[in-house]
DNA sequence: AGAGTGGGCCTTTTT
DNA sequence: GGCCCACTCT
């Protein structure tokens, strides 16, 4: 080796990057280096002379996925063994290494390589249409819904166990319906099949029967991909473990890294076992641990580790810090949320004056919706943020319509697709649909459809919807499979039209899909466009891969694994909100909410301040306490700005909510400044509801051009 | 068979 | 405070 990264990396790091050939798990405590290590050895492992290429790195999630690839391009762009134009590593979560690969072997397990994925809305609607196939009745109560019939055929797959199972182990009160279940099932998998359509669980599925059975393609992928590296390994399901071990053989190069305290995915059937029986997986493999945490102060680890203490599943570990001593953690109280939301953004406001990057700023909850009035609040006083969570661009409705008119251009059995364009037509409703998409789909290509006999075959309300819409696809057939023409062609079709009648915001709705057409102008393949925008929301790709958004972030907890910011705020920190309700039902539940809560916690570096609304929820009237993190909390882990403020969260029981003076009790000092809901905006004649939503539409616009498209 | 209207119901997290 | 579903009318 000729670089010495001795200077940037502790000795522990250092053994990780200078392992040589062969497996190894590191169990690596949050904020010890993680990813560092992970980009170092990418980099050692190019300074060897390993070729870029022959490099995988796989990861969880679209944010954890492009932070990493960013700080190696970062990083090799600056050493002397600069990669050719071309090489680059593989990066990417697991989900889309599959579907690049799958591209290229999709005949080798049954489907075409223009197969288009279903995200999760549409796999739903497919599944309900497979139920009404198979003659169940939907509207009957007794039956799973498409929703849970989705859930048990996903965790069946991930978890590898097979549908049955899947169903005892997530509901076992439908067992006895189980011969009716996998008749459903069955029937979904078939109409993804005539539809040459995977949804996300096929992508890893039919990447493993690829690897499983096809035994010269294995040996290629083998041969290919000499060096594989995986973050956030505890988060792996027994599916991905498999592919994992497939890809690599059973002396592979496997680097696998994660902490099983962070283990925050087990809805999706990830499986904490997997790192801890790494070495069952792969015999030989070595094992390193990182202990020394340089993210954070000591007031915030000592309340981490405080927090994690109680969970009796886990292997113990103590977080010690580098650092010297700081304040400690604060709570705050608040009347309501929007109180909170004004306590949280006067103190972002007063960071950022004190000259805190907008960048180093997070806020972070547990649910997308908990974070609803502090955006209005941040808007309202013009400080613009990234939001993270929620409905995603590619998810909203109008969007969606527009993708389902390219996802026929490219493949015309996309029956999820075809009922979705159809049913946007007046005179066609869902019966209709259903005819028309079997007389269309037989065709073979749009070119094709747009001359099917449908008129005869209908009455003259349908004829009419008919036409229009055959109209969009003729002009869409001039857009020859340009992506961007394609969008242009839906833009200018009757489409806008249904847009204007249907929706007050239709001129925002058409600007989206101005966008849409924009960004679609980076790819030159329908099925490329569509793979990308199903599989990565936020495609903020730019040429350099650092320009990161200079930005406050509000971001679900879920998603800021992973990541680090100098302050961070968690907010909505009530009973039930966090841990959330529903998850304390699960087994293991509030163990893995309570991880989630250590996430949250570990992800700040100096500033971390703890808050919750004393009312919230859409019954404002109905007073809410404090998670059961903070009143189990040692209370001295938190600053106290008087004697008197230290919050009595230990005293507090959910029975004598009922009846106990709770300003008193815990709300005193923001009790009495409470103003009413409504609040006077800035002496402007607007209504505060007018003046926000004004003030949003600019805001929102701003930041979907910013987010959704970056720097292209 | 589609479209429109009133009532009941929640609200997890991601690919 | 909003969404989805079931019911009813055309």
């Amino acid at each position: 080796m000729s670089t010495d990264f001795s200077q940037e990396l502790n000795a522990e790091q250092l053994a990780v990057i200078r392992h040589g050939d062969g497996p190894c798990v590191v169990l690596a405590g949050a904020g010890s280096g993680k990813t560092r290590t992970i980009v170092y050895r990418v980099a050692s492992l190019i300074d060897r002379g390993v070729a870029p290429e022959s490099i995988l790195l796989l990861t969880f999630t679209n944010k954890a996925a492009s932070e990493m690839m960013d700080r190696i391009h970062a990083l090799i762009g600056d050493s002397p063994f600069l990669p050719q134009k071309g090489q680059s590593p593989w990066g990417g979560t697991f989900h889309s290494i599959a579907n690049r690969i799958l591209r290229s072997f999709a005949t080798h397990v049954g489907y075409q390589p223009n197969f288009t994925i279903l995200d999760e809305e549409d796999s739903r609607d497919l599944m309900k249409s497979a139920m009404r196939d198979v003659g169940i009745d939907l509207t009957g109560k007794r039956f799973p819904s498409p929703a849970v019939m989705r859930q048990f055929a996903s965790y069946g797959t991930n978890a590898m166990i097979g549908l049955e199972a899947a169903v005892q182990k997530l509901h076992p009160k439908f067992e006895p319906l189980y011969v009716d279940i996998a008749r459903a099932a069955n029937r979904y998998a078939a109409k993804k099949r005539e539809a040459n359509a995977m949804d996300f669980d096929d992508l890893l599925a039919k990447f493993h029967e690829l690897l499983s059975t096809d035994a010269p393609t294995r040996q290629l992928l083998q041969a290919k991909f000499r060096y594989i590296l995986v973050d956030e390994y505890q988060d792996t399901n027994a599916l991905q473990s498999a592919l994992v071990g497939l890809l690599a053989g059973p002396d592979g190069n496997v680097t696998a890294v994660g902490d099983d305290a962070q283990s925050i995915y087990s809805f999706r059937a990830a499986d904490v076992r997997n790192i801890l029986d790494f070495p069952k997986l792969f015999p030989k493999a070595a094992i390193y641990r990182l202990e020394t945490n340089y993210r954070s102060v000591p007031e915030i680890l000592d309340l981490a580790n405080d927090v994690i203490s109680r969970n009796v599943r886990q292997f113990p570990k103590e977080l010690k810090s580098v650092l010297p001593r700081h304040v400690r953690p604060a709570v705050k109280i608040a009347p309501s949320a929007n109180r909170e939301a004004d306590l949280v953004a006067d103190r972002i406001q007063q960071l950022l004056s004190d000259g805190v990057p907008p960048r180093e700023i997070a806020v972070l909850f547990r649910a997308a919706h908990h974070s609803q009035a502090l955006e209005f609040e941040l808007m309202r006083r013009g400080v613009e943020f990234d939001y993270r969570g929620g409905v995603r661009f590619f998810e909203r409705a109008h969007v969606k319509d527009a993708l389902a008119h390219l996802r026929l251009a490219a493949n015309i059995h996309d029956e999820a697709a075809w009922l979705r364009v159809l049913r946007l037509q007046q005179g066609i409703g869902e019966a209709t649909a259903d005819r028309m998409f079997a007389l269309l789909s037989v065709t073979g290509s749009l070119a094709h459809a747009v001359l099917a006999p449908v008129e005869e075959r209908c009455g003259s309300r349908t004829a009419r919807g008919w036409k229009e819409l055959r109209g969009a696809l003729e002009s869409m057939l001039r857009a020859k499979g340009d992506p961007a023409a394609l969008v242009r062609a839906v833009i200018d079709s009757s489409y806008s039209d249904y847009l204007e009648a249907e929706y007050t915001d239709a001129a925002d709705r058409l600007e989206d899909l101005e966008q849409l057409a924009v960004f679609a102008a980076n790819y030159k393949e329908v099925p490329d466009f569509l793979a990308d925008v199903t599989l990565d929301d936020r495609l903020h790709r730019s040429p350099n891969g650092d320009q990161r958004l200079s930005r406050v972030v509000l971001s679900t907890v879920h998603q800021a694994k992973g990541l680090e910011w100098e302050a961070v705020f968690l907010i909505h920190l009530n009973d039930g909100a966090f841990p959330n309700r529903r998850a304390m039902f699960e087994d293991g539940g509030l163990e893995e909410e309570r991880r989630l809560f250590y996430v949250a916690v570990t992800r700040a570096k100096r500033h971390l301040m703890l808050s919750y609304p004393l009312t919230a929820g859409y019954d404002a009237s109905a007073l809410q306490g404090p998670s059961i993190f903070l009143q189990e909390a040692d209370p001295n882990c938190f600053e106290r700005e008087r004697d008197d403020d230290v919050p009595a969260f230990g005293g507090f029981s959910r029975r004598s909510a009922g009846g106990s003076p709770f300003a008193d009790d815990w709300g005193g000092d923001f009790a009495s400044d409470e103003p009413t809901v409504e609040r006077s905006a800035d002496g402007e004649p607007l209504s505060p509801l007018e003046a926000v939503k004004s003030r949003m539409g600019k805001v929102r616009g701003d930041w979907k051009k910013k987010s959704f498209l970056g720097d292209v």
